[in-house]
RNA sequence: CGGGGUGUAGCGCAGUUGGUAGCGCACGUGGUUUGGGACCAUGGGGCCGGAGGUUCAAGUCCUCUCACCCCGACCA
């Protein structure tokens, strides 16, 4: 077999056209089925059990640093809605509304929650009387709801799922240290767990959050050179709590406003790994996400013995990977591309041969090298080999990375980049709107962060030619 | 919200000048198979997206709708 040969073919290849690559990958892996909902996704035990996988390791490290979940009600009365004016703005055009109550229709309107800044603001107005109650570290898992026009599995969905963080400081050093303690969290929680590269940095004030003072944002490159931005931690200062009027008395019986933030991350992180470790035989996970890490595929299981030790091998194993053991009279080959279109990691083959000699077949999903392994060591060599696809994925994407990352000191040589070779370009900016405007106008690409790692590529704004402030990374963004 | 496309079996499709629906895959059963998507036999499955109309007769022609997908403008 020729490792270029194209074993899955159910899938477009993705050089052919992307965007129906990632719908056939998303289809055909068994992660969503689409609903009976416009923009609405259903996810499959499979989609599902990735997005799990995310909850347990963020979980985790919110629990770590102190946070605790809660959970808040799915609906928001317009009026609170409206409390901080930005905000209202920036969410009024994408927000589903209740009007009725059974056939009565309600004396207020109720917004169905697009993100719950309100709802947090006015239960901490409640709870918050002094500075020993600070500070206070909440966070919830949920869905929202924006009644988006376009939509794309995990990418952009009416509802998705989510997790947000909000909580509320004495001070503002140390709302502003929260906001960057769970952004270095999310980053490092992607490259770890995600196999995904990001790059830190703070959002415009045309692409901030509406209400925030201030936005930061992780981003990453996808196969195709378009950029998706990974997760967001703002800082709101004391905007919203003057809003909501969320004030506590200071040890010197001075009443203070809270200094405030919140953070999320979404289901799009799925689609990030999609995009980013995919290929044309479809998903590949890195192991740490995976519902699955390794599959065993007997061969001949008809025959004496195959099937017992595929069993055996498979009990064995349970408790140092997560592992299936496909014992369905489906052909072997059959099985290797079902998986392979699956994005397991690792695949086991167990036949008679190997029986024989006292082994098994490892096959790895990233790059298809085979091993073969003794019986008597798979406890050592899967734990190993999961380990180096981990880092393997990691390392490839990082190489995407600084491959599509270019920098440009003219508007024509940015041009000439955003049209033949898209991904990230680093280009200095005078800080203006205007530009930013310009840009987006002519080659539709946006900031998408002024990121924390700066470097001075000249004096120069690349767009109007005024003094540069800030090197900033831009591209086009999903 | 503009532009394009598609709706016929679970999925992918065919269906001629209008004559009352077919193929592949999948699924059920029996058997033979199993190191890269097996084969034979046999069986089940349909209000042709919906509503009007034209006609003796509509999957097919006309009108109107609805849904979904893709590509752009706005957004986790």
């Amino acid at each position: 077999m020729k490792d270029d040969k194209k074993l899955v073919e159910e899938i477009t290849s993705m050089h052919e056209d992307f965007a129906k690559w990632y719908t056939d990958v998303v289809l055909k892996a068994d992660l969503v089925d689409y609903s009976s909902v416009g923009g609405c996704i259903i996810f499959r035990p499979y989609g599902y059990s990735i997005w799990e996988n995310i909850q347990r390791e963020l979980n985790r490290r919110f629990k770590e640093t102190g946070h605790e979940n809660v959970y808040m009600p799915l609906f928001i009365p317009e009026s609170l809605l409206q409390k901080e004016k930005d905000h209202v703005e920036g969410f009024a055009p994408e927000v589903a509304w209740i009007t009725h109550g059974g056939s009565e229709e309600l004396t207020e309107r109720l917004c169905v929650r697009p993100t719950s800044e309100t709802l947090f603001c006015d239960h901490y107005s409640k709870i918050i009387h002094s500075y020993r109650d600070l500070p206070k570290l909440y966070n919830q898992w949920c869905s929202v709801v924006r009644w988006e026009k376009t939509t794309r599995p995990f990418l952009r969905t009416r509802e998705f799922l989510w997790q947000e963080g909000h909580t509320a400081h004495a001070t503002a050093e140390e709302a502003q240290e929260e906001t960057i303690r769970m952004l270095n969290i999310y980053a490092e929680f992607c490259e770890n767990v995600l196999a995904i590269p990001v790059v830190k940095g703070r959002k415009t004030e045309r692409e901030k959050f509406a209400g925030a003072h201030a936005t930061f944002t992780i981003e990453s490159l996808m196969h195709d050179g378009k950029a998706l931005q990974c997760g967001t931690s703002h800082n709101f200062g004391d905007g919203f709590a003057k809003a909501f009027d969320i004030q506590y008395t200071d040890k010197n019986n001075q009443l203070q406003y809270v200094h405030q933030t919140s953070w999320g991350v979404s289901t799009r992180l799925i689609g990030a790994i999609i995009m980013v470790h995919g290929d044309d035989s479809g998903l590949v996970l890195p192991p740490n996400a995976a519902p699955i890490q390794l599959v065993i595929v007997p061969i001949a299981q008809h025959k004496p013995g195959v099937l017992e030790k595929a069993r055996e091998i498979s009990g064995r194993l349970s408790g140092i990977c997560r592992l299936k053991l496909d014992d369905s009279d489906k052909m072997p080959g059959w099985k290797f591309s079902e998986y392979e279109m699956k994005g397991i990691p690792l695949r086991l083959e167990i036949g008679p041969k190997d029986i024989e000699n006292n082994q098994v077949v490892l096959v790895r999903r990233d790059n298809r090298q085979k091993e073969i392994v003794s019986m008597d060591d798979l406890e050592n060599a899967i734990p190993r080999v999961l380990a180096d696809i981990q880092k393997g994925l990691l390392e490839k994407a990082r190489a995407m990375l600084k491959d599509k990352t270019y920098s440009a000191k003219t508007f024509a040589e940015f041009e000439k980049i955003i049209n033949e070779t898209p991904g990230f370009i680093k280009a200095m900016w005078c800080g203006s709107s205007e530009c930013e405007e310009t840009v987006k106008e002519k080659t539709g690409a946006t900031a998408r962060c002024i990121p924390f790692e700066q470097e001075e590529l000249s004096q120069k704004c690349f767009c109007c030619g005024k003094e540069a402030r800030h090197m900033v990374y831009w591209g086009k963004a999903y």
